[in-house]
RNA sequence: CGGGGUGUGGCGCAGCCCGGGUAGCGCGCACGGUUCGGGACCGUGAGGUCGAGGGUUCAAAUCCCUCCACCCCGACCA
């Protein structure tokens, strides 16, 4: 390729709208222009980043047995009614105004209605089907550059069994097929258990990337022996101690006190003996959560464990509930609410908590006798520095890109969408399903954030656009021009994918800048200086180390830095 | 949807607060010339509904109102 008739509008400023290393030098190397919020124009440089990593995941995709569809965006909106999740998926599901369609935000749903009408027996499992396609959700706020987009390029893939063993199997091959693309596509990720969420299901896990831009949090041991997202991880803390006696409840003046600090510090107590109480409704129900100490509810674990969407009750509700303000809520005599406690607190007596009358505290709670409590669930939110689960290490919370997320689904969908098959027997059973996700652009970005430096982009050969950046320094030289022009047709002959910069009027200090910025893996740069000692440069990208060779040695040297 | 910010030639910005003369600067672009190994230089030139609509005023990029777009934080995110 040609740079100087080439399209590869390279800009020197920073766009002040990219915050994040991606996403500024995606646009300075001229891979990629934004028409509207979330939803990105692909040129020529980025889409053949794109493709290569398209190509990485097909063949590992077709490797464990993957058959690649190509499913419609525009799906009927009773598809989607079927299952619920026109109502699930509410203002992110992108509508069509004059039919009945929507534009497909996943495609479980039409995978379903291919499976309900073609599979019809156990003969016909296992299968795993998957495409690489642009998916559309009404993202309430895009960001970080193609890292969250309205439009995006999707490989999402189903497979379809008929035991839960089978399932599983299925779901281990993807999690293998997913390390192999992660790691061909140079990036440094690790796999974390993860929420099933409101897909429902038996288990997933994601692939993520650490980085400061990342949307999620994620604790993983100093060893790395354990990871999970923070909607999920667990780690080793002592639990509330029960003391042989229970003494007498009693009512205790406390003014002013609002907060558990406080609490601690005007009774002269340890956090451990203080039980926070947080209220949410649950949809439509009261729920008082206790919480040790200042322990943190993870509203995560709280809409998992109640399957209701849950949001902190309003402080006028919470008067006319409880007849106190926050920082007085407590379990004792409470009525109309359900009450949950974190495991911590389990069977704990000898605790203070609000007495539902404001300013007032109760002291010697022992949740067995006092309280009617509905259970106790992990709910509380990690921390760093706790013990993994595992009692190996210690937990660090750090920030993560997801860049896939498998899932174990289960029946959920051939349920509602009645998709079953005949067993050995000749009874239909309900086909059992897993579905698989990598974000293809988010590939591309996060190697991106991990492969720069202050000069531009360190591509992978596996996914750089070109191989090689061939500079002819000046092309006023006849002899430059020449030696280029040869070196330049040698490559394409011996297979070498070449970007050639023979731009005649630009300066050379701006061609190495551009090719520093756009970073393929090796620059053979073309110059009098080298030219007339009968020598050839060649830089390597990533280490900026440069050596000279024999115009006639170049291809050599070449194929074998590549190789 | 809450909070904050920004919209001025292709890009990056100044001007706005505190109302007045042909709306400036850098980059890029075109033409001519000089340069040619780390984002060269000189000269000439093209290019603007100042996000949109309305209002106040003799006069609005600037003041007021409404709307829109984009960015950041939060909420949300199979």
């Amino acid at each position: 390729m040609r740079l100087s008739t080439g399209f590869v509008p390279t800009v020197k400023e920073t766009p002040n709208d990219a915050i994040i290393p991606s996403h500024q030098l995606m646009i300075r190397a001229g891979m990629v222009r934004l028409l509207s919020a979330g939803i990105y124009a692909w040129l020529p440089l980025g889409y053949r980043v794109m493709k290569k990593v398209v190509r990485i995941v097909q063949e590992e995709m077709d490797a464990i047995g993957g058959q690649e569809f190509h499913l419609p965006a525009l799906n009927p909106i009773e598809l989607w009614e079927e299952t619920g999740r026109v109502k699930d998926f509410g203002d992110n599901l992108f509508h069509v105004k004059n039919r009945p369609l929507v534009l497909a935000p996943t495609h479980e749903e039409v995978i379903c209605w291919i499976a309900k009408n073609h599979i019809a027996s156990y003969k016909d499992m296992p299968q795993i089907w998957y495409q690489i396609q642009t998916k559309f959700r009404n993202e309430p706020r895009p960001r970080s550059g193609v890292l969250r987009g309205r439009q995006f390029l999707m490989k999402d893939s189903y497979s379809l069994d008929t035991t839960w063993d089978a399932l599983d199997k299925s779901y281990d091959l993807h999690a293998e097929a997913y390390k192999k693309i992660f790691t061909r596509c140079g990036l440094k990720f690790f796999i974390v258990g993860a929420s099933s969420g409101a897909m429902g299901g038996t288990g997933s896990q994601e692939f993520m990337l650490e980085s400061e831009s990342g949307e999620d949090t994620i604790a993983l041991a100093e060893d790395n022996s354990y990871a999970a997202n923070i909607e999920v991880a667990t780690s080793l803390v002592p639990k509330a101690v029960r003391h042989p006696e229970s003494k007498p409840l009693q009512e205790i003046h406390t003014p002013k006190v609002k907060t558990i600090d406080e609490l601690a510090a005007f009774l002269k107590v340890d956090h451990s003996k203080l039980a926070k109480s947080v209220v949410y409704w649950a949809d439509q129900t009261p729920v008082l959560v206790l919480m040790m100490g200042n322990d943190e509810l993870n509203e995560s674990k709280l809409a998992a464990l109640l399957k209701a969407n849950v949001r902190p009750i309003e402080p006028d509700n919470l008067r006319a509930l409880t007849g106190a303000d926050a920082g007085s809520i407590g379990p004792v005599g409470l009525k109309g609410f359900k009450i949950i406690a974190d495991k911590r607190l389990e069977g704990a007596n000898g605790l203070i908590s609000g007495a539902n009358k404001n300013d007032y505290h109760l002291m010697n709670i022992d949740l067995e006798r006092d309280c009617t409590i509905d259970g106790y669930y992990d709910l509380r939110t990690v921390q760093a520095g706790e013990l993994a689960p595992n009692g190996k290490a210690k937990l660090r919370i750090v920030r993560g890109i997801e860049l896939g997320h498998i899932f174990k689904l289960g029946t959920k969908y051939s349920d509602a969408l009645s998709a079953t098959y005949l067993d050995e027997k000749g009874q239909a059973k309900p086909i059992i399903m897993g579905s698989y996700g990598i974000g293809i652009e988010r590939i591309i970005a996060c190697h991106i954030e991990q492969n720069h430096d202050e000069n531009g982009i360190v591509w992978d050969k596996a996914i750089a656009p070109y191989h090689v950046h061939l500079i002819a320094v000046s092309m006023k030289t006849q002899e430059v021009v020449a030696l280029s022009e040869h070196l330049y047709s040698q490559m394409l002959g011996a297979g070498i994918e070449v970007m050639y910069d023979e731009r005649a009027s630009t300066s050379p200090g701006f061609k190495f800048k551009d090719a520093d910025l756009l970073g393929m893996p090796l620059q053979v740069i073309v110059g009098e200086k080298n030219r007339s000692k009968g020598k050839v440069e060649i830089k390597l990208r990533k280490t900026g180390e440069r050596m000279l060779v024999a115009p006639d040695q170049v291809i050599a040297s070449v194929k074998e830095l590549l190789s």
